[in-house]
DNA sequence: AAAATTTGTGGGAGCGCTCTCAATAATCAG
DNA sequence: CTGATTATTGAGAGCGCTCCCACAAATTTT
């Protein structure tokens, strides 16, 4: 069954092996009669091209790599990356691309991935989720010469290309929420700034003071790890300073912030008003309903897929960025409707 | 760079292709000298294999599918999934596999899908996570000849590979820990009973309060799908029937019954105590902190990999069939602490 | 009606590797 | 020191496919 060979069917179908190949293949240039008699050898007796061969002479895998790495820790704590990897199969199933997955949690683990993805000649492209700067496996796989898109704008992005969500006008958006509705003492849980998202998010939230007129005051700034206590802990941290208000940086940050906030026996958002970033299903799942920013993940994942078929298929320059945009999403937490 | 071939690194040592392949792939009967040599060599190059030369040649690609039918749709919404894969992945990176991703959402994903995982040679073997009652994938799979071992027990589990926890001891102990604690009307929030996993907690509860002497009350048990939404509208209906204590069958679905239980204005534990299964971290991350059974997710995606090579390198027979066990972790919603 | 073009089909040379087998070199026993 | 054994190396035949080229058949042009 599975070791039938294209000329298996040639000779059952009483063809050459090369107008086998062409049907497989879709080519033009079979006439009619020729191409369904092959077609019902091929459907009857459940004929599948070995792809090993295939890419050996064609010089193609249709596989894609996706590649997360080690400064992505946060793999099954953040719906972030599921949801996305989810889009990316999807896509890479529509347009026939088998997906490779590797997630880089060692050095060792790092030196084993890097050849095989980059070398082996099994992929004919990688998608590389962004993480901390200076994070080995990016510049690494970014030197060598396989098509690649990024997932998230990387710190150095000349000659690489990548999508990216609108971090800075999405933060500002939070932010905005928050000024438009009266908060005085808004502070931040930014995210790690190694990494643009952070650093992003961060710049959208001082622009959105800015802009209106206000004050960046640093001690209402406070640094997290993208996790639940990440947000917690900076929350702590951040108590003192008594703010009426917190754009999270992700909403994971947020559920841990608020955590604490509740510790503190500060009610939610008559005390204290919270916007978090991502929209997870947790967000609308918890009590009090999160006010966030949605990013569109799943839209993201077939945009990376797309990016990088492009690239490959159509060559590497020029370099593309895609930029997404977001929305905001009014709950509970932010206190809009007490204020309304 | 990626375009070196063993003839080129042949060529540079002076050996013969041969020589050289057996150095790449550690065979014996190479003289130090020459092995060293042609050690150079590569690293000098930075030569790595073709792998799709090596597969065809070989018969084998050191691929590994990881498949999740269209019956799990919980892929992002519940941390399993995520944390399973990472499970996977990292095995396959141990022993030097590559790990395919196929999440199979529609019906065409299944059909091109299928094909492709098992009759194309690409994959030496396949782990399916198991699903619904007669879901599609997993029968077509399972009759191909391709090795194969399943993440959970299938229903009809002959002749099939599977590694499982055990969901019959783990509710057991879940429910029997409430017993202990003293609760008398202990009601239940069964996942799906398509699925083994479903029925198998259903049958831990029923077995934990028939040993205790106590007779089932079918209005105390209702079935949901497993997410935060199932557990909160199973919840909603199990309300009239004045439950005092409640064994969720997952996490997620024990966030959501708490989510209904607190909007009925209940205290937790006070009013109405809860035990989930899983140990996702938001477990320790919400307020109350959620009593559980722990499974060991992540060596659950160990065990899987090693069976599955083990079947790919010594054969398909016998079936071979791994139970791992359960951790019981006491926290705040089922009122231990209080009861002392 | 012959020549030129356009299909449709088959043959053959690889793609880069593994693996068996034969050949040679090195080692050993008697 | 010779014949036998063993360790080391090379040559060659594929693995199953693609793709270029040549040829034959059908179609069009002059």
């Amino acid at each position: 069954m599975a070791d039938l060979t294209l000329e298996d069917i040639a000779k059952q179908a009483g063809v050459s092996r090369s107008t086998v190949s062409r049907v497989v293949n879709n080519h033009p240039n079979v006439s009619d009669k020729v191409r369904k008699r092959v077609l019902e050898v091929i459907e009857s007796t459940g004929y599948h091209p070995n792809i090993a061969a295939r890419t050996l002479a064609s010089q193609r895998s249709m596989m894609i790599g996706l590649v997360v790495p080690r400064s992505v820790s946060s793999f099954f704590t953040d719906p972030y990356l599921p949801h996305l990897t989810q889009g990316i199969a999807k896509r890479c199933n529509q347009h026939n691309y088998t997906l490779g997955l590797f997630l880089v949690g060692t050095k060792e683990d790092e030196e084993k991935i890097l050849p095989r993805v980059s070398r082996s000649g099994l992929f004919d492209g990688v998608l590389v989720q962004a993480g901390h700067r200076g994070d080995q496996v990016i510049d690494r796989l970014v030197q060598s010469t396989i098509p690649l898109v990024m997932v998230g704008r990387p710190f150095n992005p000349e000659g690489i290309s990548y999508i990216d969500v609108d971090n800075i006008e999405g933060a500002f958006k939070a932010v905005d929420h928050l000024i438009q509705l009266g908060y005085q003492r808004i502070g931040t849980i930014t995210g790690i700034t190694k990494s643009t998202v952070g650093v992003d998010r961060l710049e959208g939230y001082r622009k959105a003071l800015t802009e209106r007129g206000r004050v960046v005051d640093d001690t209402l700034v406070e640094e997290g790890v993208f996790t639940e206590e990440g947000g917690y802990h900076a929350m702590q941290r951040l108590l003192p300073a008594k703010p009426d208000a917190i754009f999270a940086a992700s909403d994971i940050m947020a559920v841990g912030a608020i955590r604490a906030a509740q510790e503190a026996d500060l009610r939610i958002p008559d005390d204290i008003a919270f916007v978090g970033f991502d929209d997870i299903p947790l967000a609308n799942h918890r009590y009090p309903k999160l006010t966030t920013i949605r990013q569109p993940v799943y839209q993201f994942g077939f945009s990376a897929v797309e990016t990088l078929i492009d690239l490959i298929e159509n060559g590497k320059e020029p370099t593309r960025h895609v930029m997404m945009g977001t929305e905001l999403i009014i709950r509970d937490t932010c206190g809009a409707s007490r204020r309304k």
